[in-house]
DNA sequence: GAGTGGTCTAGACCACCTG
DNA sequence: AGGTGGTCTAGACCACTCG
């Protein structure tokens, strides 16, 4: 078996819950008529469905049924959201665009997070990424990444101007999970001059460590986010 | 049948992770093991072993077994943590404070999120508390909680000078999820005096919509965190 | 009363990991 | 090779919702 029957119920469901066939409140049909359709027990049906409640795609009911949610949980990211219009991440146009050239250097010490000793002997490569929407800048990221079995990194022309994104489709090295420490700073000459903004501006000030799908390998970044316009968003159930 | 199998199983491992009994990197004892142990069926293990492993508790790998975890993700809430010490959330002395008398009051309007005319109508009981750590503030926080269904209760003595608390204890309505908006601020005299710091500090502010148990029932805050000597962490999988 | 999701049983085969 | 977790089957009874 290659792809588990359930994760095949799940794609379906979600891929018509995106496309709006399924829409907001919808019923999902029962969990035994999805059974039925498609040849399978409720039990594999159920692991389906409850995936799509963990993604936060439904919700379910006791006695009555299974309901489209479109209100998704933000995977650890928060996600820039005007307060105004009440749009959120994506429906946003944001734009993003790496700043210089990475290098690869020693790691900062201290770092804020503890870094092991292979870690710091592989050093580690920087680079800095601008999120505007339309011309206005909203957040300075800094990304440290292990230099551990990425050749060529700093070399590659990156995928949409996004380090996650040339994490993904270059290295197929996918995020999995976030830890997160948040605080408030003063905006300091350089982040004032990157997020043209005056000195002293408050910003949140976001630490990140991810997990991947590599095992033991995380990366780190360091985000300077000015909220006057936009706030940052997170949904969590 | 009470309470669900699968549940008291969750409980047990989960209290003797707590208690030190299992402890980080540990290995429990394989379904089968746990299955025959208890005399229930492998399934009925595995949805309480998928259920700490959502809650963080423990971590599975095939072939190898079920590990535990001690970082918890920490569900929506934004736990302090002490970047010095690694200490996180409860393992800091964190202290808790009502400030003055709750009142029934009509909503801000505008309030920060959007208010349905049912909860227009009920008004709004607004209470304040505060979090410190040992003498040192560290989070203000204004409650606002539709005045539907809670009686009596701002002549209610509170539970651990918390209002989460007195909510879950005197009333059973429990948070199960959380919309954030986060954003930096400076400290206005307000937030000054009751945090014991200078005037324009750099705050976190964090709105919060808190979904809960009670079908169609929310209520939100709006926090003011000083995160000089605290950063705000969340772990989230 | 009929249908729904919640819980549970007693098996089975598989891919993965370790000795 | 033997044990682990991942997936799956074909049933079952229950509490809840609604007409």
């Amino acid at each position: 078996m290659q792809i588990p029957q359930y994760r095949q119920l799940y794609e379906s469901l979600r891929h018509q819950i995106i496309a709006g066939i399924y829409q907001q409140d919808d019923l999902l049909p029962s969990e035994n008529q999805l059974a039925d359709l498609h040849q399978i027990t409720r039990m594999t049906v159920r692991q389906a469905l409850n995936e799509l409640v963990k993604d936060g795609y439904i919700r379910k009911q006791k006695g009555k049924g299974s309901f489209v949610n479109l209100r998704r949980k933000t995977v650890g990211m928060l996600a820039f959201r005007d307060p105004q219009t009440g749009l959120v991440g994506n429906e946003l146009l944001l734009q993003s665009k790496i700043l210089g050239k990475p290098s690869i250097q020693s790691w900062d010490t201290p770092f804020f997070f503890p870094i092991s000793e292979q870690e710091k002997q592989a050093g580690c490569i920087m680079a800095i990424n601008l999120h505007s929407i339309d011309t206005s800048p909203l957040m300075l990221e800094y990304y440290y990444l292990p230099n551990i079995n990425l050749p060529g990194f700093i070399m590659t022309p990156f995928v949409k101007e996004s380090i996650m994104e040339s994490l993904r489709i270059s290295y197929h090295v996918e995020a999995s999970g976030v830890e997160q420490e948040i605080s408030a700073t003063l905006a300091t000459a350089q982040e004032a001059q990157f997020l043209q903004i005056p000195v002293g501006s408050p910003l949140v000030h976001v630490w990140r460590r991810y997990t991947t799908n590599r095992m033991g390998y995380y990366f780190y970044s360091s985000s300077f986010c000015y909220t006057k316009h936009y706030s940052l968003s997170s949904v969590i159930l």
